[in-house]
Formats: structure tokens, C-alpha cells, sequence
DNA sequence: CAAAAAAGATGATAAAAATCATATTTTATT
DNA sequence: AATAAAATATGATTTTTATCATCTTTTTTG
């Protein structure tokens, strides 16, 4: 069991409020998991009845439309937290998470983070905060899919991917998501997505190195988008 | 100055959790206003700087896309309160308010809604669960916006409009939108909403009486949505 | 009440995006 | 390494949706 004090990841999220004791007790009582690339830490309509801290990875928020096709809402880098909303609400999870890179994730049981909620103010004000922030994202993103074009939204995507995760050496995203994946994102048909792509390409705007993807004329896709 | 132990409307949102003191407190501080149709609350970017209390009228929260038109995100009904998100955040609105009737709304300064806040647990709570609930919503809607067809969300909002504003007694839908507004909703061109209306309408799951709507076969609707 | 303005309706057309088909490349598996 | 499977790519076609134009009806205003 490593200590949660000398975790830096805790810095980053609404757990920075939490004093020594406090993160004495967390550590106690958090369980630690490794996750796969690919593999679920939760499903749409499970239980999951507390939160989990990313220490390392990046994951997809997802939600399965009735067309059979996954939406991505969210993704979601180390240091923060999920499933604070259902922790809240006490409902079952109205989204699955699933790994886009291998995970370090620890859960942290509901009644604990409750007490903590309970009794410091500061953290719940955080986690307050943190959802009121994900609320207002929500609803531009919300506008966006219902006022902007697929080639728009892919032009803003790929900017958010650039400025969110950084990129490699070579200048290609840091974050590698499949086309399936950023066609899930913008939520368009994979083919569309990939032809447009193609498109942003030949106009120079990007470049496909095999399957990564470098910005070649940020402004270009900033006055799209 | 009406008493806020007698409104009615208080017992359905957050504000039923203060107790008698704090009631008298909230009629101390509180200004009522009359809103009349068509006319703003308060507008995005606007620094609100305290809560509404809808007590009697319907309102639409909108924010302005880039191509000019109005996208509404939320429809909000007497006993709900607006600007929380912005309250917690201490951000500017990031959406519109604007009266779709006639309406009574009170406003309470930040200030006492905070104090409240912080010595009443259940009246956090129950602000903290609402906006949990609006988050789960917006999501809904952004995956809706992103992966149905125009025609099922029209049938969707449809429903919803009947489901939670009820009917008149000719079996019109109570709330009156314009085909503009309805458009809004829905995330398309007015015309083409227009034109999915009078589809309906041929097709009688709906019936067009003048400038309102009767929803004539909720199950048909129900299966496209 | 008449004129003007706004809202609603519908047709024609263009643009955007999805779907289906198929080819190519990459990755995984035996 | 050979084969199978999955991911990427592109063409052809259809469907969906937006836009522009025009007309009718309703509402507002002087």
C-alpha cells in the first residue's frame, strides 16, 4: 500500500484539499488496480459506488447510442477523478470509462470519500467545482454537435488533442486514438471522419504519419473550427 | 415583501432543505421580479452574482453558436433555480435566460445563498444533486445531438414537451414554442423543422392546430425516437 | 382597420454526411 | 513467416439536411 501523500498526481485534482490525516485515512482505505489498454474500469449502468483517482494513463468517457455507436464525452487525464457525479446523485454510472493507454488507477470506497465530503470543506467545494466545470463543457460541446459542421468539429478536436496531451518528438498527438475512436469523438461516421482527414491533409493543414497525426497550420484549423 | 415560507414553488427545489430562520433570512434578501415573455433574465457573459427562484412562468436557458443562432440547452419550470452552476463556479452565466410566458422570479444575492451553503448540509446537497442532474442530461443530449437523426430528436423533444409540460384541453402541448424555438431545441434549421412537423402531421402522429401541436400517437413517436 | 412585419409553409436546389463496396495497409495470431 | 483479422483509405451512391426563393397566414403597429 503506497502512500497517498507522496502521491503527486493528488495535487491535481479536488484531493489537494485534504490535510495529513486525512490522506493517511485515504491510503488506508484505497485499493489499487492496474488496467489494460482497452479494458473497462467501469460500465454504463454498473454500480460503482466510489471514486477512482488516475495516477497514470489516459481513459475514454463513452456512452453507447442507440445506433449501436459509441459517443465519446470526455477524456480524461491523470490527477483527476471519476465518478464523482454518481457518487453525488447515488446512481449507477451513466458512462462506461475504458483505458486508452495501460492505467494506474486507485478506487477509493463512496462512504469514505462521503466523510471526507462531510467534514472539509474545501474538498467538497473542489469536487463541486470540478462538476460545475464538466457541466459547462458539456453544454458547448452540446452546441457544437448541434451548430457545427463535421469538418469544423474535427478542426477543434484536433487543436483540444494538441493543447490537452501534447505532443511527440516528431510533432505527431501524444494521445493515439484509432479513427474509430476520434470519429467517436466528434461524433461522425468513421469514414467520414478519415476522409476528411485525408482532406486536411492534402491541404496541408495536417499530416498522417502512418496512423499518428501532426498539425501542421494550427491557425488554418483554429479559423475553421 | 411576500414570505418565502409561504411560496409554494419552494418546496420543489433546493431551497425546501432551509429551515424557518433561514426562511425569514431568504425573505430579507430576496427581490422579486416580473419578467414579461421574450425578455432576458440575464444574458451569457453577464456576472449574475446571486440566484433565481422561478416562481411562476417557463424560461429557456440558450447560448448564441457561431453561425448566429440560438441553441437552447434547457427548458427551466416553476420551483427551479438558475444560476448554480455559475454561482459555485463564480463564473460569468455561460448561457441565456430568456421568458418563454410571463414571469414571477425572485433573486438572492451570492452571498446569502453561500452562507446557506455552508451551515445547511441538505440545502448543498440538494443544489449539488441538481447540477448532477444536469449533467447527466446535458451528456444525454449531447449523445442525442451527435447521433440521431434530426427527425428522432424532433420526435423526442416531442414527447419530452408534452411529458413535462402537460396539455391543453383541446390535447395541444401546453408550452408554446415558436417552429424558430422548436428548431433551437432540436439543433437544426427552422425549416426543416417545419417541414418534419407537417410530415407528422400527414403522417397523423401529429395534429398542426394553427401554431400548436397535438401529439395524436405517442407510441409511433416513441418508436422513432 | 389597413399596412407592415413576422411567422409559418412549401418547392427547388445545393451541400453535407452516411452508407455500401472494395482495396490497401497494418497488426495480431498461429 | 504465413495467414487471418483489424484498421485505414477511397470511390460510388444515397440519404439527410441546409439554403434560397416564394407564397400564405398570422400578428403587430400606426
Amino acid at each position: 500500500m503506497s502512500k497517498c501523500e507522496q502521491c503527486i498526481v493528488r495535487e491535481f485534482s479536488s484531493l489537494k484539499a485534504l490535510n495529513k490525516d486525512e490522506l493517511l485515512k485515504l491510503a488506508n482505505c484505497k485499493t489499487s488496480y492496474t488496467i489494460k489498454k482497452g479494458e473497462p474500469i467501469f460500465e454504463e449502468g454498473e454500480n460503482i459506488n466510489g471514486i477512482f483517482c488516475i495516477k497514470d494513463g489516459v481513459c475514454k468517457l463513452t456512452k453507447l447510442s442507440a445506433n449501436g455507436k459509441d459517443q465519446i464525452v470526455k477524456l480524461v487525464k491523470p490527477g483527476e477523478l471519476l465518478g464523482q457525479r454518481s457518487m453525488i446523485s447515488d446512481e449507477p454510472a451513466n458512462l462506461s470509462a475504458v483505458a486508452l493507454e495501460d492505467m494506474q488507477v486507485c478506487f477509493v470506497p463512496r462512504k469514505e470519500v462521503i466523510g471526507f465530503f462531510n467534514v472539509n470543506n474545501d474538498f467538497s467545494m473542489n469536487v463541486m467545482k470540478t462538476i460545475c466545470g464538466d457541466l459547462r463543457e458539456a453544454d458547448d460541446s452540446m452546441v457544437s454537435m448541434a451548430q457545427k459542421t463535421v469538418k469544423e468539429r474535427l478542426a477543434q478536436t484536433l487543436i483540444y488533442l494538441e493543447e490537452t496531451f501534447g505532443n511527440n518528438p516528431d510533432r505527431t498527438l501524444k494521445i493515439q486514438l484509432s479513427r474509430e475512436e476520434l470519429a467517436g469523438m466528434i461524433g461522425t461516421a468513421t469514414e467520414s471522419c478519415i476522409r476528411l482527414l485525408s482532406e486536411f491533409n492534402k491541404n496541408g493543414w495536417i499530416e498522417l504519419i502512418g496512423k499518428k497525426i501532426a498539425i501542421k497550420d494550427k491557425v488554418k484549423l483554429k479559423r475553421l473550427s
